[in-house]
Parts: C-alpha cells; structure tokens; sequence
DNA sequence: GATACAATCTACAGCCACTAGAGGTTCAAG
DNA sequence: CTTGAACCTCTAGTGGCTGTAGATTGTATC
C-alpha cells in the first residue's frame, strides 16, 4: 500500500505539517494508522482530504462549515441542498466583504489624492482619521 | 475640567470599555490621571483620540501603523509624507485583497449556480472544492 | 552493524485584535 | 446610609494557524 508520511502529505497538499497535526486536533483529518514508533501514516484518500479542506479555506470558509462540506462530501447520496446552502451563504458574505473594501478604497484613495505633501498639520491623510464627518458618510 | 470614565469615553467613540483597557496595556492611550479609588479619568482630546485610532482601524490599519499615525499626528511640524506612505501602502493592500476577493466571489458564484440540486455525488459545489482545477486557474 | 542526519514526535507559547468572565471595589444618586 | 451601576485587575478564550524546544524514529551510506 502507498502509505505516506506527514512530511509527503503536506508537500503534496500545499500545507505545512503543523497545520495537518492541527487538523488532525480539531477532528478534520486522521492517519489511517501509526508506525511503530508512532509517525503518522496516510492514504491517497486523506490527501484528497486535505486539498478539499485546503481549498476551502482558500475560498474563505470557517472550520465549521468546512466540517459539514466534509460530512456532506462523506455521504454522496443525501441531497446537496444543504451544501448549495452553505455556499451561497459564504458567497454572501464575500460580497458584503467586498462592498466594505471597495468603500474602504475610495476614503483611502481620496485622502492619499488630497495629500498635499507638506506638513502634517495641514495632512488631508491625519485630518481625515481625525475626523470621520470627512468620509462622505460611507461607512 | 471635563473629565470623563471609562465607560463615558467608550461610549462617545463607540468602543468597549475592555477595547481603550487594551489600547492603554499596548501603549496608545493613556488616562490623564485616576480617582483616588484607582477610576481612569480622561479629557476630550482622549476621546479624539480614541476615534482616531477606532476610524483607523475601520480603515483596516494594523495597531503598529496607527502608532506611526499617532506619532505623526502629535507632531504637526513634521513633513507628512510618512503619513502618506502609510496610507498608501494601505490602498496597495486593499487593492490587493479586492482583486483576490472578487476572484473568489466569482468561483464562489458559479459554484452554486451550477449546483443541480441532485445528490451531492453530482454536486458542483462538492466537487470544485475537491478538485482545484475545476476554478478555471484564478487563483 | 554503526553512524549520521533528516524527519517526525509531543507539548507548549505566540500571533492579532480584541472579547468575555470572575470576583472584588468604588462611585453617585436617592 | 444604602443600593446598584460602573469600575477595577487578572485570566482565559477566540480563529486558524505558526514556531520552537527537546526528544525520538526512520533511512541512507559506510
């Protein structure tokens, strides 16, 4: 059998071996079995594992719902619905993050534009920290 | 003089009492004095203060470019072009994470709309997550 | 079989920017 | 003078890892 160690895992996963040992801790990932001096041993499967998990943080999903996308991935034949759900749910909360950014750029890009260059006591970038009216009542 | 607890400057700066108690413990702010039973008592430039550091936050800059703010916000005479490349240094950052999130609001999107609502073997949300190249190479 | 050295083991501390709670003290209103 | 809200310090927890120390194991070479 192709057991492979920690070491090879990460690699082939793209992750560091404390963030696998991690995992293993909060019950996402565990070796099909120990050697005898107990280093860990994996399957092809757990590297799948792995890169599904791996790729779901990548796309900004917290451990817990990266818990249920696994359940769900575990149980093929149970309806997806509740994996659309979860998705379009992590999908709504990237475009609320992404409004904040983009109304965060224009009040950053406004006040380095405004920057006259020369002492800060005339610095649009301190007064308008200073002063929150100055942002156009964005945020 | 117009001193005001902890609790009345937490409320004007719309902060938590725990959150200035931790401002003062990494340095940024500082009560004027105390009340003889140990009460921090502050003055209306904390509160400006306090907004100041709170609106910077809001602008996503970390605790140790806001110390470079406050430092250069203390001293006025001073060229404000520090202040400027903090700033902009920020815009960079923000730019950046703007493109990556709209990267992943885009994979995240056609993930649930290619979602069939079958089973979850034939779930396109299951499966871009567990083969990466699914994402069309964005990321 | 000996040796060298990389890889792995466990256990714990640290990161960021707070937030929450316990258990005790002080302040201000009535 | 009593009540009760607000305050005090101290400690621990959050999320998602990352890094370190010191010991042990696995493997390649001689």
């Amino acid at each position: 059998m192709a057991a492979i160690a920690i070491g090879k895992l990460a690699e082939v996963a793209s992750t560091k071996v404390q963030t696998i040992r991690y995992y293993e801790e909060i019950g996402l990932i565990q070796p099909f079995a120990r050697t005898e001096g107990g280093h860990r041993l994996y399957g092809p499967e757990d590297a799948s594992r792995l890169k599904f998990i791996r790729h779901s943080r990548e796309l900004g999903f917290g451990i817990d719902e990266i818990r249920g996308l696994l359940e769900l991935s575990d149980h093929p034949e149970t309806s997806c619905s509740a994996a659309d759900a979860i998705a379009r749910a992590q999908l709504e909360q990237v475009e609320i993050r992404l409004e904040k950014l983009k109304a965060l750029r224009k009040e950053l890009k406004r006040m380095v534009e405004e920057c006259g260059h020369g002492r800060v006591s005339q610095c649009k970038v301190i007064e308008v920290l200073r002063d929150h009216r100055h942002c156009g009542g964005e945020h």
